[in-house]
DNA sequence: GATGAACTAAACTGGTCAGTCTATTGTACC
DNA sequence: GGTACAATAGACTGACCAGTTTAGTTCATC
């Protein structure tokens, strides 16, 4: 009847995965154990164990699932269509607004945690996330609308640049969990000087 | 006889904290266990227990002792009587040396990892490391040399925005494993660009 | 209300691990 | 050579945990 139910083999499956995001997302990988997770997900190990071999084929799912999602978060090209310094702090503001957020800072967290134990863990992580938030960037910087304004010779290297730029001390200090202001505030103005910054080394004279 | 060898309880002391250093830095905190640390340390388990308390103590002071010696890791006082602009490139290159050490690497990684189960653990690798260059890089701008080439109103966020160029994309893919070109030329390209974007923002018109 | 698949709780297995304990051996010093 | 501490190997305890199994329950569907 419910066309829109996954072709998954049962009714929790959804939960499963949820249950053990939330553990593995807090607890990472070894911290985290089945019994805990199932508990959570408030299904039986049993279930659990239907549905998937292992926990790290379980761990594997929830966090490529996640980088899946994180990917998805992508830029609204009406932005893209504003003066080239409007379309720039726009940009940092999601982009920061994005990075600073929960989700975001405890994916990394235990992304960067486990990337000895499940190589293609990092990877996957890299190429959903950061590296794609590097190719927009370079996209949008090697696009005709911006070589008007600006100067680039290598828009990825100038990618690269602008999205340390927003990234900030800040980033570091909630990822370490030291006490942080992170006030939209404070967030304004990492964006306002990053596009400061980037525009004072790539304008065109 | 020999008075440099240290007051610590026993003889044994150095080598427990090197083999700690080894297996914690390599399998983090949950995955080493004290038995293969006593081994590879080359000592018995009662040693090991005679020395710390329990796991946790030994981990902490293992890693606090790290980011000692990161801390000490300053920047040399010659290099800042040189022409500004030079000056900044060999802070940038030592700084971009330093953090893609496997060394540096590592215990990001761990502290990372386990600064949720260690509050404290986040804070001490801060303060030991990332808040000692913000500040040293801060009092160099902020000085009355760099003052007379360079307008910076707020020195530690003209301080922050150098050290994010520093770190690059490269530092990321690093930390997650992910392959990377990190030769000497890649690492001088991007000391260049740091400075020449930093100069480009910062320099007296 | 019968059928079969999905699910359940709970017990169980085999293994690992932190931390303790014991009985013994080295080592330094008087 | 006697005293006292440092260190040793290895056995042991109690806890935890991944993964399996069993015997029974829910639930959608016909």
């Amino acid at each position: 009847m419910n066309i829109s139910v996954p072709l998954k083999k049962g009714r929790k499956f959804d939960q499963v995965i949820a249950g053990a995001r939330e553990v593995f997302l807090r607890e990472g990988f070894e911290g985290a154990s089945v019994d805990q997770i199932a508990r959570d997900a408030g299904v039986s190990k049993a279930t659990l164990y239907s549905y998937f071999p292992d926990k790290q084929a379980l761990f594997m799912a929830v966090l490529t699932s996640q980088c899946q999602m994180q990917s998805e978060q992508a830029m609204g090209i009406e932005i893209l269509q504003r003066p080239v310094p409007e379309a720039l702090y726009s940009i940092a503001r999601s982009f920061l607004n994005f990075l600073m957020s929960d989700f975001s800072i405890q994916v990394f967290r235990v992304c960067v945690a486990e990337s000895n134990r499940f190589p293609e863990l990092g990877r996957a992580f890299y190429d959903s996330g950061p590296k794609q938030a590097l190719d927009q960037i370079a996209a949008y910087l090697g696009s005709e609308k911006v070589a008007r304004e600006l100067k680039i010779d290598d828009p990825y290297m100038a990618a690269d640049q602008f999205l340390q730029l927003c990234r900030a001390d800040m980033l570091l200090r909630r990822i370490l969990n030291v006490d942080t202001d992170d006030s939209p505030d404070k967030m304004d103005r990492i964006a306002r000087e990053t596009v400061a910054t980037f525009l004072a080394r790539y304008r065109r004279a």
